[in-house]
DNA sequence: AGTACCATGTAAGCCGTTACATGATTCT
DNA sequence: AGAATCATGTAACGGCTTACATGGTACT
C-alpha cells in the first residue's frame, strides 16, 4: 500500500490539493509510482478519516488544501526507515528485454532499436532538466534524483548498442 | 495485459507446465514481471481456449503440459514487435529513493545504507551467477540480462555511496 | 504410516484504470 | 456566450495477492 506514504511524502514536501497532487505524480514520480485523480482523492478522504492529512484551507473552485499531521508525519518515517521494503517491481520494458532474444535477427534488432531510440529520448530529457536547473532548484526535482537517472538511462543505451551489434553478425554466429 | 506474453515467451523458449511456468517467474522473471500460481493455471486455460497454447502432454500428478501454437507465436511476436510499448512501471524502491531525502540526516543515512545492503547483495549474487555461467549456458538465465543488471546495480551501488557521503556532511551545508 | 514436496485449482478482497459526471473560474 | 481549464468526485471493471482447498508421488 504505497500509494498512501507517496501522498503523505508528497505533503510533507508542502501542503497540497488533491490536484496539485495529481500533477505532481505525473510530473516527478512517473518514473517509479503512479496515480490518477480517482485514485487520490478517495485516499485523501481515508487518509484524513484516520487523522494522517487535514484540511488546512479552502481555496478557489471548491479545492480543498491538505497537509500533513504528526501522526501522518510519524507513519511516513515508520514506513521509510523501519517498515520492510517491497523490492519488487513490476515493469513490461524488462519483460519484453527478457523476450526480445527469441526474435529472429531482423525483429530483434529492430525492437533494440526502438528501445534506443527511447533511452535517448529520456537521456536527453534527463539532460535538459539538469541543465536548466538553478543551484537552489526547484523542489519539485532533486538534482541526486536526475542524475541517477542520467547513469541507468546511459547504462541502457550502452548495452543497447552492444546488442545491437551483436544482432548484426550472422544468426547464431555468437558461439 | 503483458501477464499473457510472458507465458507465451516462455512457452516459446519450451513447453512446460504451470508448475514449471510459476517457477521460472520467480527464478528468472522476478526482477521485471511477477505471478503466482493462482494467476498462472487461469492464464493457460484462458490461452488454451484462445487457440494460443496447446495441451502437448500429460504427466504424473495430473500435470499438464502447455506448448504455444503458430497462432501464439504469431501474438508474440506482434505484441514484441508491433504493440506500442507500456514503459510505466511501479517500483516501491524508486519512491522511497525519491522521498529519502525528506528524512532528518541519521534517517536518511541509515536507509541509505540498508539499500545499499541490498544492492551488493545482488551485486555478488548476479557476479556469482555470471562466473558459474557455461559457454553455451543454462537457457533459464541469459548472460547479456544478468551483464545489464550487474551494471546497473553497480550504478546505484556508485550513486548510493555518494549519497551516504553527502549525508555525512552537517546538515544543510550541500548549498 | 507420516512427512515433504509436486501439482492444480477456486474465492475473497484490494488496488488501479477507464469512464462517467458535475460544477467553478478564466479567457476570448 | 462559449471554450478551455481548474477541481473534485463516483462507478464499473479487470488484474493481482492472499488464502483456502485438494489430491498425487516420493522418501524415510
Amino acid at each position: 500500500m504505497s500509494l498512501r506514504h507517496a501522498v503523505l511524502g508528497l505533503l510533507e514536501r508542502r501542503p497540497s490539493t488533491g490536484y496539485e497532487l495529481t500533477q505532481t505524480f505525473d510530473r516527478s514520480l512517473r518514473t517509479s509510482w503512479q496515480a490518477r485523480h480517482s485514485q487520490i482523492y478517495p485516499e485523501l478522504a481515508k487518509l484524513e478519516a484516520a487523522g494522517l492529512v487535514e484540511v488546512v484551507g479552502h481555496g478557489a473552485r471548491r479545492s480543498k488544501t491538505y497537509a500533513i499531521t504528526p501522526t501522518g508525519r510519524a507513519e511516513l518515517r515508520r514506513w521509510l526507515v523501519e517498515a520492510q521494503p517491497d523490492r519488487s517491481q513490476r515493469n513490461e520494458s524488462g519483460l519484453r528485454l527478457f523476450l526480445t532474444p527469441l526474435l529472429e535477427q531482423a525483429d530483434r534488432r529492430a525492437t533494440y532499436q526502438r528501445d534506443l531510440a527511447h533511452v535517448e529520448h529520456e537521456l536527453s530529457a534527463l539532460k535538459e532538466l539538469r541543465s536548466g536547473m538553478a543551484p537552489a532548484t526547484d523542489p519539485e526535482v532533486f538534482a541526486p534524483q536526475v542524475e541517477l537517472g542520467i547513469r541507468i538511462n546511459g547504462v541502457l543505451r550502452d548495452w543497447l548498442l552492444e546488442q545491437i551489434d551483436r544482432a548484426g553478425e550472422p544468426e547464431g554466429s555468437h558461439q
